[in-house]
DNA sequence: ATAATACTTAACCAATCGGTAAACTGTTTC
DNA sequence: GAAACAGTTTACCGATTGGTTAAGTATTAT
């Protein structure tokens, strides 16, 4: 989840469009590190829910849900509506996808350079 | 990254297959989620590699290398072979599979909610 | 044998993380 | 209006993280 290089570096300048896609990864795989917000995600993929409901499951206090919300919330993952004395909370896949594509286009290359390995392999073995 | 709930709790008993699984995707996605480690799967994507050379683009100290080699490995992403006074480091692609395929689960289970959705938007428009 | 190289370990530091309890802000219900 | 409910904010705590420098361990080169 780093953002500076090097204690408190990065002047806010400029900030290519490279970097916010970086940094977008990288508070998109930090929310996914978590169990809990991996269940919270699990469950909102069910039907929006309220804060409350979603922290049901979990033995652990309502600022403690409301920090992994935050979290979610700052990744992108998720966002908020709200209804009355109600918050409900609402998934973004267009976010989980581009962590899926980081993902696939790095086990393409990953996996290509295993079978190169292979032929390379196979041919010595010959 | 989180292993125990409420303050060291879990008492190493038993600890089931789903634990392993999930405390894996938590490591991976940890792994995952510092720019520097991606970049450094993005490079070993193209060959084995040592240390040093690993750590030749980023301009933070050898121990701080180590470090995130050493995390890496802990998640299973890569694992380190000793030749000489080089230790060279390798991917291990079944683990980001792993990852992908949570991401992927979950995602089809998102966007089909958000069909259903739109289906249900555009039966109550007719 | 000495010196340089490649890397890790140890000790430290500031910042972040995941949790808590307590206090606060709205909204709904009585 | 008072009480309950839903949720957040604040202030705190201990553990972890990402970095550092300094020292240590092998291995290779001179």
């Amino acid at each position: 989840m780093t953002i500076g290089r090097k204690h408190r570096v990065r002047s806010a300048s400029r900030s290519s469009a490279r970097d916010d896609q970086a940094s977008q990864l990288d508070a998109v795989f930090g929310a996914l590190s978590d169990p809990i917000r991996r269940a919270i995600l699990a469950r909102l993929a069910r039907s929006e829910c309220s804060v409350t409901a979603l922290g049901q499951p979990f033995a652990i206090s309502a600022p403690a849900i409301s920090k992994h919300l935050r979290v979610l919330e700052a990744s992108g993952l998720i966002s908020r509506r709200k209804a009355g004395r109600n918050h409900y909370c609402r998934l973004h896949p267009k976010v989980l996808r581009h962590a899926e594509e980081w993902i696939a286009l790095q086990r393409a290359f990953w996996e290509q350079q295993f079978d190169a390995l292979a032929k390379y392999l196979d041919e010595a073995q010959s």
